[in-house]
DNA sequence: CTGAAAGCGCTTACAG
DNA sequence: CTGAAAGCGCTTACAG
């Protein structure tokens, strides 16, 4: 491949010119100019990314470390930060955790080798080493989804409380009185959250949360569907299952299925994120939903700020129930809350569309 | 950040004598290599891969150009990708083109231009002048999923003829006639194949594959909603749609469950490409499942192996049909082949379980 | 076994 | 407006 040198040779000019040319230095003639770039086109010559990154220290390169691709969530958070990254002139390296610690540290630490300019972070599990000595380096970070307390770096995230609320509502409504959840680690934000969140809301309707209706996940479906497992052989089964996170809600069904129960008849079903899915699936699932695309979004720019050097605030946006099939009764479109007692929320609750 | 020098100062040893400790060179004494180490852990040193990039000419980094991360079958795909190769050594950077030529070919020069090592691609469309430049300046590139012809390359795919005769057998002793395909893309050979694929199971059959029956889709949702609202529009419209990818499935379901009709008493639906979510829709969707995982990590290894300088092969492996409901009748799970005349297939025929 | 030196391909004060 | 020179942080023949 063609080098500077190169490209000065058969213009006729020094190398400083040709990178003056490249990088739209105001001080070149237009002679000068004219050659560079015809004897550019000629060469095919494309600059050596490494070598410009180690001279001006700047990668324009931002890391991601998701804690597991697969999951339809996260890959729309990487889809959306990859996007707007790419409008800033960015682009992202994806690290995928797999929800495993290990990796996690991993891919933090391949990132910083690679000198990526800013790091979104969305930790597998607590603080760990590398991340910490990252953000204790310098390295510009954002926590987007889930975030680790104490750190002091902005948090970008959905805050699903009144969502919670609004769902907890609608099984009421609905008959549930047995609500049971299957929980995410309690190691990560998003697992325990959405547990008080939960519980919180069951509080305001008198309703118990007992132990054996907290499932430990981990966020992924073979959990889901192990819990679930428990959940049904209770000598009290639950009347109702809150799954926190998509992928937990498949395993639910999984094990449902497995034992020729009905949902919504046998037993009710709602999932924390909506994925498109969820319409056909039998039955549509009831879901809260996050502004995933504006997250991953607010997250880069954020991230960006603090590249370059402007000052970068915590966004926290609000997620929505979307009510569908899999608690019972037919959604009435007419009406967005009809029958639902409202304690405590003021949130709008979208009704998709059948 | 400590750089070498700082090691080396703290060390008191020379910088050259720090970088064979750290790469492992022999001839360094057991004294100086103990300094070192102990120097490295002080400072908390980590190499600065663009330095070492810039230095060896290598960045130990594949580069994988999909056509769209949404898609459950790429994501997968990339997923197995990073896996393997992160067992030999690299690490991967996605470019996502979102089915568009325009950005995919942005990916590709931006990927050289960081140098890496090699390229994994999937062609949104035909040949375009990166990706041949690319080719052509001898950077080690491995097609897979989708390749361009012509090209010399190494291709990793899966042949999916086999199990198109076999779903073509499967609706045809299930009663259907008027078989309607939605095509990817006629650019890709992925979009091109599964027709031709399918055109001549038809034939075997002695069934018509109209053009009116032929909906030319793009590989994402909306368009496989498109063409089914036209399909289901024809004065005698399709008793069986074939999707050519899982998206445009999902297109298909919201396009006949907008007009009231069901899967498969109306209209029977089948899809390439199998994901987990088949098995909860409304009905389960009989699809043909590729060996996503094993397609990545061999596509991997053929590109580590032209990378290192071996000879890399062509991999083709088979894809299977996976038959659930949404063609009619619930599947026999004592016999595999009941009731289908199979002029032609001697794929096995995988049922999942109900 | 060890260090001084060159060089990977750029960019950027500095001097003219 | 332009070029020579230094230097980013490494690695690696070369000489000792």
């Amino acid at each position: 491949m063609a080098s500077i040198k190169d490209v000065a040779a058969t213009a006729g000019v020094s190398a400083a010119t040709v990178s003056r040319v490249l990088n739209a230095h105001p001080s070149v003639s237009e002679d000068a100019r004219t050659r560079v770039l015809s004897a550019v086109a000629a060469l095919g010559y494309r600059p050596h990314g490494v070598a410009r990154s180690l001279r001006t220290a700047q990668t324009h390169t931002l890391g991601l470390v998701i804690s597991d691709v697969l999951n339809p969530y996260f890959t729309e958070l990487a889809r959306s930060v990859e996007e707007e990254a790419r409008a800033l002139g960015y682009s992202v390296i994806i690290g995928n955790a797999d929800e495993r610690p290990d990796l996690q540290d991993h891919h933090v630490r391949t990132l910083l080798d690679r000198r990526i300019d800013g790091l979104l972070l969305s930790p597998a599990d607590g603080a760990s080493a590398p991340m910490l000595d990252a953000v204790g380096a310098g390295v510009p970070t954002v926590f987007v989804d889930r975030w680790i307390p104490g750190v002091d770096v902005p948090v970008v995230r959905a805050d699903g409380r009144a969502a919670v609320r609004d769902l907890v509502a609608h099984l009421y409504a609905l008959g549930h009185r047995r609500l049971a959840i299957i929980a995410g680690p309690g190691s990560t934000t998003t697992g325990s959250e959405r547990v008080t969140a939960f519980r919180e809301a069951l509080a305001a309707y008198g309703l118990p949360l007992p132990d054996t209706r907290i499932g430990q996940g981990d966020f992924q479906a073979a959990s889901g569907r192990r819990v679930t497992e428990g959940f049904l052989d209770l000598p009290e089964p639950p009347d109702a299952v809150f799954a926190a996170d998509n992928l937990m809600a498949l395993g639910a069904l999984d094990a449902i299925r497995a034992r020729g129960l009905r949902v919504p008849d046998d037993i009710a079903l709602a999932a924390f994120d909506d994925i498109p899915w969820f319409v056909h699936t039998d039955p549509p699932v009831t879901a809260i939903a996050q502004p995933t695309g504006e997250l991953g979004r607010a997250a880069v720019r954020a991230l960006a700020d603090r590249i370059e050097g402007r000052p970068a605030a915590s966004v926290t946006l609000p997620a929505r129930l979307v009510v569908r099939r899999s608690c019972g009764a037919a959604p009435a479109p007419t009406s967005r809350t009809s029958g639902i007692p409202a304690p405590a929320s003021p949130t709008p609750v979208r009704r998709s569309t059948p």
